[in-house]
RNA sequence: GGAGGGGUUCCCGAGUGGCCAAAGGGGCCGGACUGUAAAUCCGUUGUCGACGACUUCGAAGGUUCGAAUCCUUCCCCCUCCA
């Protein structure tokens, strides 16, 4: 719901597509008639393209994996499709992105140890063979995915095979799938310690608070989360001082901002009581002005974090 | 004036003798949401001293072991004809 020049208004410097969704609709052939995805969306600055590994995990009813690659079927009309680390790679160069994922398989959790094994090894072999038939090196940064599950061994084991690879980048993956924070933080540790600390370390689909700034101190510098903007259209927002549903009664006559210490055009703006009733209303800019602030406060989160990284206060 | 249809829990609307505190939808209230099948999904929604009891289906009476459902009278609404 958020317009090109509102994401670079609230200091977002890189946006992220997906591959799968965007293979099946519009395809990526027709993206690339449109000049890439930089100039089909309207979007100048950096995009990263997810690969769809976590796809075919979060649509696991409709896949069938193998050492080739996955089968999968459409969520949209039962077509069936089939995704090779190869294919991601042309599928994503075609897209066009700056960075792109490595095809890999996100495991369930919780799942068998054996499994978890077996499907990381597969992941870090998909990994190669996305480096080896990828389309342009030069213009777009592919970057490995750590597998492992909630094994220590297994993630070194994972981390050190990609680091051999020589990616320009490393994502941790594979974690944010229902485990407990505290394990997700331990996992990160030793995940983190893994990877090159001249290249970009990235947590997928992190998006909370906590999680964010306690990554950073592990030493991650990238993270991707539908979080603010899914809760955000379902009438939550993050602030400074704690949760808002915005959409209970209590708020009803609330004519506060809805966060005192924001400076993003929805609380420059707006009440909470406002807020709540264009919620209520279903009104599409509900939507919107929650984004507009979930974002901002998320992406000043972030502003703060670097800042006290410069000056050494964190 | 004549003919017909109807009044159900906050709203709409099923239900035409027991399995009905009453389907379903909406609204209301609350919850979930983490590499986007999500402007989605889940739960609650008569009262209470609450694994039971009480009050409720326009009103009042009646039939029956038992009524939102059958009968009588009354009140109100809608459609068509005049």
């Amino acid at each position: 719901a958020m317009t090109p020049a509102e994401l670079e208004g609230l200091g977002a410097q890189i946006i992220l597509s997906n591959t799968y969704h965007l293979y099946l609709r519009p395809t990526s052939p027709l993206i690339e008639r449109a000049g890439g995805i930089h100039r089909f969306m309207n979007w100048g600055m950096p995009v990263l393209t997810d690969s769809g590994g976590f796809q075919v995990f979060s649509l696991s009813k409709l896949r069938k994996i193998s050492e080739d690659g996955v089968e999968f079927r459409s969520h949209i009309d039962g077509s069936r499709h089939f995704f090779s680390p190869e294919m991601v790679m042309k599928v994503e160069s075609e897209i066009g992105a700056d960075i792109i994922m490595a095809f890999d398989e996100c495991p369930p959790y919780p799942a068998e140890r054996a499994y978890v094994e077996k499907s990381m090894r597969m992941t870090t072999r998909w990994a190669k063979r996305c480096k080896d038939s990828q389309l342009r090196p030069d213009e777009q940064a592919l970057f490995g995915i750590v597998q492992g599950g909630m094994h220590r061994d297994l993630r070194i084991e994972s981390a050190r095979g990609l680091v051999e690879l020589d990616f320009p980048g490393y994502a941790i993956g594979g974690l944010s799938v229902g485990e407990p924070h505290e394990l997700m933080m331990e996992v990160l540790s030793y995940t983190a310690d893994e990877l090159p600390d001249n290249k970009p370390r990235y947590l997928m689909g992190v998006g909370d608070e906590r999680s964010l700034v306690e990554g950073v101190k592990l030493g991650i510098d990238m993270f991707d989360c539908v979080l603010p903007t899914r809760i955000a259209r379902n009438g939550l927002a993050m602030t400074s001082v704690g949760d808002v549903v915005i959409k209970n009664s209590k708020y009803t006559e609330d004519f506060s901002p809805l966060d005192p210490n924001c400076d993003c055009y929805t609380c420059r703006n707006f009440s909470r009581a406002y807020l709540r009733h264009l919620y209520k209303c279903g009104e599409i800019l509900s939507a919107r002005l929650l984004s507009i602030h979930n974002l901002r406060y998320l992406l000043r989160l972030m502003e703060n974090v670097r800042k006290m990284i410069e000056n050494d206060e964190l």
